[in-house]
RNA sequence: GGAGAGGUGGCCGAGCGGCUGAAGGCAGCUGCCUGCUAAGCAGUUGAGGGGUGAAUAACUCCUCCCCGGGUUCGAAUCCCGGCCUCUCCGCCA
């Protein structure tokens, strides 16, 4: 949520961004019900002076055993009046905060103008896509050779959507969730939580999973908890509404969780085997930062996540998402696109956003600058660490062999017991 | 799931329906004092919003004692609903 009297002072250039970003909203109802909502509100606030002095005088008038009840007789209209004012207030920032929330963030000047995703801007790739002398195949055929991954049991106990690992399949998995882990908890100077993977409304409110989300979320209807679409959520929700000091800032966050999607509407070639599921493991970088260094964060967040793919040999590019492809909530955002040599694409594995104050406002978070000054929105960033499935994909579909087996990254070995290649098992 | 207790400022902790934005303590800050040990004395220190204003100066007003309703001229204080915490019992991986 952007800042009322932002909006108040700087409603073109909200507009420009509104439409920068492809979105509609109406900012100048918007400013129109502000104002009338500071009227009403300075009506209110009058009666509310009149009525606290009159009710003193009450008091003392009481106590002196003295008779008030002409005072109680006017304060009981004033009463209602105020009631009424109160309530019309109400209802407008309702509204105001409605349409408020249909303001997307201001995005950083460095992000490129445009008008769809064929518009981010590449900044730059690492590696090259490995080359082969077969036909490479796709993850979903390397892993039923392999008997790695079982898709059709995973259809079974659950429907389509989901995966079940299944023997150094399952280990795979473990061990890059491990590595990652102890690579940013190690080398990062990241904090690792692991959280609750359901939570309440009020931290998907917290984060803007809610309203605008809620088809795409699993909800446990009984309890009216809902199953974490992301790490971000428990994560960043730990320091809702609170006054962080400034000397703990920065504060770094990593958590392994398992990440739940319904993906409402999403059909066809893409959600075949592991790149799009219901269900699925990811490694989540969060930061609470000072305004002033967010910037810099946001390019040592994206370090940290690309280290994880160089880590692992994988071929990868790095997108500044334009205007019309950043997230709602975000000033700025990278993505970073892993090659995957048998779907012949780049997949999306991380997804790096600075979300300004917009996030910290609605959720609450602040600092206090230094001592005896005022509290002020941190900045907070997030970003993948990084998505296992798609991850898996580009490993399988990178490093196959023409006899089917798929060598395991020198840096996972640890991780695998030793082991230096999967085979297939019987 | 059953039975109780409770949620007050950075923390601890008082609080009678009016004199409480909130006693007292701790911690912090500012002075002063002092060679006796992180001692003493005095002052000061919450958040959000509105108005006047060039102002991140100043003045002023409103709101906030878990959240949301209600009673009342007036509510931290009374009533209802919700959330959370704790204790005891039961159940369970």
């Amino acid at each position: 949520m952007l800042d009322l009297k932002f909006i108040r002072e700087n409603p073109d250039e909200v507009k420009k961004t509104l439409k920068d970003r492809g979105m509609e909203a109406d900012v100048d109802e918007l400013l129109c019900l502000d104002e009338e909502r500071r009227e009403l509100l300075s009506r209110a606030e009058e009666l509310k002076h009149c009525r606290n002095t009159v009710s003193d005088e009450i008091g003392k008038l009481k106590r002196q055993e003295k008779d008030a009840s002409g005072q109680i007789k006017e304060m009981k209209t004033a009463s209602q009046k105020i009631k009424s004012l109160d309530a019309k207030v109400g209802d407008i920032d309702k509204t105001i905060r409605q349409l408020a929330l249909n303001i997307p963030n201001m995005p950083h000047v460095s992000v490129p103008v445009g008008k769809s995703p064929q518009d981010n801007v590449e900044v730059r790739r690492w590696g090259e896509p490995p080359k082969f002398d077969f036909e490479p195949l796709s993850h979903r055929d390397i892993a039923d050779a392999l008997g790695i991954i079982d898709f059709r049991a995973a259809s079974k106990l659950s429907g389509r959507g989901f995966a079940l690992y299944r023997g150094l399949g399952a280990k795979l998995e473990r061990a890059l969730i491990n590595f990652m882990l102890d690579l940013h908890t190690t080398k990062h100077g990241y904090t690792e939580v692991f959280p609750p993977f359901m939570v309440k409304r009020d931290c998907m409110v917290g984060t803007g999973q809610l309203p605008k989300l809620e088809e795409d979320m699993y909800r446990c209807e009984a309890d009216d908890l809902f199953l974490i679409p992301t790490a971000e959520v428990p994560i960043t929700n730990i320091h809702r509404d609170e006054i962080l000091r400034a000397e703990d800032l920065p504060v770094y966050y990593c958590s392994y969780t398992a990440c739940f999607r319904r993906e409402a509407g999403s059909y066809g070639k893409e959600t075949k085997g592991l790149v799009r599921v219901h269900q699925f493991d990811k490694v989540e970088l969060v930061k609470f930062v000072k305004p002033e260094t967010s910037y810099q964060e946001l390019e040592s967040l994206l370090r940290e996540a690309e280290e994880v793919l160089q880590q692992l040999g994988l071929h990868y590019r790095v997108l500044s998402l334009c205007t019309a492809d950043i997230s709602f909530a975000a000033a700025k955002c990278y993505d970073l696109e892993v090659w995957a040599p048998g779907e012949r694409r780049y997949l999306e594995v991380s997804s790096c956003s600075n979300f300004s104050d917009f996030q910290a406002r609605r959720a609450g978070i602040r600092y206090r600058p230094e001592k005896g000054g005022g509290a002020k929105y941190v900045h907070t960033l997030n970003g993948s660490g990084i998505a296992l499935p798609r991850t898996v994909v580009a490993l399988l579909e990178t490093y196959q062999q023409k006899d089917g087996s798929v060598p395991i990254p020198e840096v996972l070995r640890p991780y695998m017991g030793g082991l230096d290649r999967i085979e297939a098992q019987n």
